[in-house]
DNA sequence: TCGATACTTCCATAATCATGGAAAAATGGA
DNA sequence: TCCATTTTTCCATGATTATGGAAGTATCGA
């Protein structure tokens, strides 16, 4: 993961709206959940959510699928540990450290290795 | 951590300057670097950088310490912590699920739980 | 094809943030 | 105390971001 992403990933995140809609979105699990439910739980209007979905979309956290009428928004979870990996990255520099285990989800089975 | 301070902390470490900066420190270990050190590794404006180790040390991400004429700058790993805790805080929302293991580095004695 | 529902795009406004030069503090040695 | 070194604060400029109303697009059922 280049540096040029992880700022965008951790711009995308750095927003009250969109860190709450992320959470959701991790809390929900793969299924994840419409744009209308999402505004619905967290009361935010449909053009700012529309703007805040697009910009967590474009920095990998999120993804979307049709499915009949309704846009379903879900996590991403492989980038969202590839991120966390980045952030620790040669933590301490050779000397003993426990780095973190992947936080990948059990069962978001969408991306094998 | 509240969810307040976790978007501080994301928006410190989303800027490619303190993202820089806080990977080298995380690298650097719980001794850290001068300021001076640190302009001088990455070509930052001494003026620039003073603004962004203000913004990484309000978000709770970097600790200061005056030694003698120097100031010297270190990680908090702990903090990092609590990040990456709260980010994925109810994964899959009881699914089976890896959770995250702390990245404390086994070199920061500085905080004992 | 019509109407209702679900979302997105466009746009103007207001707010926040990044940058580096110049001046000001703080520290320590002579 | 005086000077050199190290770092911070002040400030003006330019750039980016958040917001929600209104209009546009897409999907589905009848």
């Amino acid at each position: 993961m280049e540096s040029k992403s992880v700022v965008i990933a951790l711009a995308a995140l750095a927003q009250e709206s969109r860190l709450a809609v992320f959470r959701l979105l991790i809390q929900a699990g793969p299924e994840g959940f419409s744009a209308g439910r999402i505004a619905e739980a967290l009361g935010i209007a449909p053009s700012s959510l529309s703007f805040h979905l697009k910009e967590l979309v474009h920095a990998g956290l999120v993804r979307s699928r049709q499915e009949s009428r309704y846009v379903i928004y879900s996590a991403n979870f492989e980038v969202m540990n590839e991120l966390i990996g980045f952030l620790t990255e040669n933590c301490c520099r050779g000397a003993p450290c426990t780095t973190s285990t992947p936080i990948r989800c059990a069962t978001d089975q969408e991306t094998p290795e």
